[in-house]
DNA sequence: ATGAATTACCTATAGAAAATAGGTATAAAG
DNA sequence: CTTTATACCTATTTTCTATAGGTAATTCAT
């Protein structure tokens, strides 16, 4: 099991709105395994980290919630709000302003 | 003063390491200045996070340190071991790894 | 000449976030 | 029927960056 890499600050919280704008709507078992797919098994979140996550990001109201049955068990679903979509352009955003400015660190 | 994005973990560290592959030899006081001026004010980081970092990264030999006057006082350069190299090599190649796969998570 | 700003170093504490390591309960698979 | 997978949760630890100081010498402006 790959480490993740030493740059993980804000990247849990980016990935969770930016996979919730790309499907509408997800429950956070989903999510986890979600984050490892999308990106290719470079990043893996385990639950204790996306739990807590996805609690504050409501509590932020970033996010609006739903439970449902589902299966037999109650899912949570996770869903953006308007203040959520826009933290996700707001991060996406010093996202690249960031990787653009360490390229050319990294490249000078 | 704008406040430094919120993808901070690892970047002081890549910085320093990489502004030393390209300059050197460099001193802490001199380290602000150029992580400011090489990220385009991008990244800001006071004395209170780059002296810390440059007494562990030392510490741990990635580092190796000479003290030397300079116009007065005594100044405390900094310059890189191999194990420092190849350090930066392994955090560029995770930096590229992360922001990659963090691209395509995005555009997906 | 003197006072303020800059240079140059340092550390202790706070704060934020991910990582770890658990725990509960139901459903499906062996 | 026992194990594995699904699905949720939280408390604590670890690891950083951020803040807010402090010391001393030099340079710059008045």
């Amino acid at each position: 099991m790959a480490a993740n890499p030493p740059f993980m600050s804000g990247v849990p919280e980016l990935l969770i709105l930016s996979l919730l704008r790309a499907r509408e709507e997800m429950y956070g078992y989903e999510i986890v395994a979600a984050i490892g797919a999308v990106t290719g098994g470079v990043v893996s979140l385990k639950e204790g980290v996306v739990y807590p996550l996805l609690h504050g990001l409501e509590a932020d109201g970033l996010l609006k919630t739903q439970r449902r049955p589902a299966s037999g068990r109650t899912r949570v679903y996770y869903a953006l709000t308007s203040k959520g979509i826009r933290r996700l352009f707001d991060l996406t955003d010093e996202w690249r302003r960031l990787g653009g400015a360490m390229e050319r660190a990294l490249a000078g």
